[in-house]
DNA sequence: TTGTAAGCGTTATCAG
DNA sequence: CTGATAACGCTTACAA
């Protein structure tokens, strides 16, 4: 069935009285040395019946889409407070153009991986970003196993050929921590959202508190609080506990910014006061953060550049080049605010 | 050259012993009454090789990609305030799986829009929805006038085959004026950002507001306002000297939800009461009206069912169904707040 | 300097 | 019931 009123390389060739060999080298600027006269004639042709090179052919003989795909976890992330991915989307839109790729954005909302496996692999694009999947995500790793050129994005996988594109978690935290021993904390808190899967970046991140908590000599504990991720409302018996009863801790590291904002309204219902009586740090550093009751202290991260650079680095791996860096990482920036006061052992 | 070690229906075909017809058969479900044992052959050994059809090969053969296109007017309205594109973009991912297509995200920064349009009729796509655009978009003319299967949506031209989705724009406004004469007020004003180009929804808010204010023998004035799209900075005398000089009006609907926060915040610092001195409507009710210092009263808009509706409405056109409503118009709700008090002439 | 022809992986027409 | 075979629009050896 032939698409309605195409105009094809063979027409552009027809009025201009050539092959469409001659059609193709000339509009693809393969010069093997075209006459110039018959240059301006398949170019003024193919302007003036307007010409356009039909993408799925020239894909079948190519081999080449100059298509990326993107697997973003769920619809809704685009949506979330804070709009983390919708950020490294946007990285991703403003990089991609620049090197001549489209994108293709798979349906997130599969019932089974293997859907979206045989989706990403149907010859649609010529590799796929994925955005903030599991530590141990089947997809991912059957994508890696069958050498399609893969990226993941602000997560990683154990896979010995896993590529990821994140910010440094583990210079972040150890910033964090640093910051408040510094403001005088001898005892800090590491609040992480409990999942059903762990992540890799809260594995690096609680990895990187105990390390970094023991470096600098204070005492660190790591909590999983059980919330229901649902933008702020959840239970909080666990958080209401740990504010009240005697904790030795007087700041907190808190791995999401929906739940710092809850630490932060909880202990204003339990009467314990920010940032006088618990320093609050955050992760993320959006309005989320910036427009709480007492405005949170919080680690940035360069979302667009991260996107810009899953890009680039998925290009790489497509045109075979060597990427000398498996995992590229964004160092990320302790945005200061009004969560944080002197600890009980200032200098 | 050949895709690196991909399987194709010739694989499976020889696999099972039979042609590729029959595979293709087979597998497609069109059963043209192939023998039972042969349909399992067949399946068993797409299964067991792990066949995949070839999109862009399908889509060259059949003519349907069974992509859509989406258009944004750039990279940036993904992160902007209040996020209504990304909220649309919501909308369209959840509709598409549902009824097979995947998303092409074509690249908003081109600098001619004639790029995009050799972009989108590449064949890519089978048909494309355009997000927010101007009045007068060449783009969407010239997509519609070569009857390329088109969706505005959020906007829409002048064009006689356009086919738009929005939300209900002249009902909202009268809902909003409605409300504030009922509360007691006599003079009401629109603000407008002033724009280069006029954009449909500010016409058809602007023309509701006339007809509406008329209609409840009320004052109307409207005013745009000469104020950057930046997030929230931007030349403010205008709103002040509106506000401080002697002004009739004690109402405001004011077009965008980052204007209407300036509004409450220049009102804030001349001085002037919101709600009690002044009261405001803004538009699109989201975060950005909820968080505001006063949260804002607002005209709320089904963004995820504006999405959806678009990519069914889109289906429809490229299946050559018939559509009987060319502007699909979803109904706007008021979220009622804290920035309106009675005016002077309550009941 | 240009043209012929063989693919790329499907689908679909038509014989057998 | 099944199998050749010709598209689909383009790229690219290879020939002329």
């Amino acid at each position: 069935m032939a698409i309605k009123g195409r105009i094809t390389l063979r027409d552009v060739a027809a009025d201009a009285g050539v092959s469409v060999t001659t059609a193709s080298f000339v509009l693809n600027d393969q010069d093997y040395a075209i006459a110039v006269r018959t240059q301006q004639r398949v170019r003024e042709a193919a302007e003036r019946l307007g010409y356009r090179p039909h993408s799925n052919a020239r894909a079948l003989a190519t081999g080449r889409t100059q298509r990326l795909g993107i697997v973003l976890s769920s619809p809704e992330v685009l949506v979330s407070p804070g709009a983390y991915h919708a950020k490294v989307l946007f990285g991703i839109m403003a990089a991609a153009p620049l090197i001549n790729y489209n994108l293709i954005l798979h349906s997130a909302s599969y019932p089974d991986w293997r859907y979206l496996y045989g989706d990403i692999t149907s010859g649609v694009a010529d590799g796929v970003m994925l955005i903030g999947r599991h530590y141990n995500d089947e997809l991912t790793d059957a994508l890696l196993d069958n050498h399609f050129p893969t990226v993941c994005v602000s997560y990683n996988t154990h896979h010995p050929e896993c590529i990821s594109v994140d910010c440094d978690n583990a210079a972040g935290i150890n910033t964090a921590v640093e910051y408040l021993k510094n403001l005088g904390h001898r005892s800090i808190g590491m609040l992480i959202d409990a999942y059903d899967g762990i992540r890799s970046w809260d594995e690096e991140r609680l990895a990187s508190f105990q390390v970094s908590t023991a470096r600098a000599g204070v005492r660190g504990a790591a909590y999983r609080v059980p919330v229901e991720y649902c933008g702020g409302c959840g239970d909080s018996g666990f958080l209401r506990n740990l504010l009240l009863n005697d904790r030795s801790e007087t700041g907190f590291i808190v791995g999401s910014e929906v739940l710092a904002r809850q630490v932060e309204q909880i202990a204003l219902e339990c009467g314990v006061q920010v940032p006088n009586e618990l320093s609050v740090i955050s992760i993320n550093s959006t309005e989320v953060s910036e427009n709480a009751v007492v405005p949170i202290t919080s680690l940035w991260q360069p979302l667009n550049e991260i996107g810009a650079a899953a890009v680039n680095l998925l290009n790489d791996i497509i045109s075979g080049r060597g990427h000398t860096n498996h995992h590229i990482r964004f160092e990320m920036r302790l945005d200061v605010r009004e969560s944080c006061a002197p600890g009980p052992d200032p200098y």
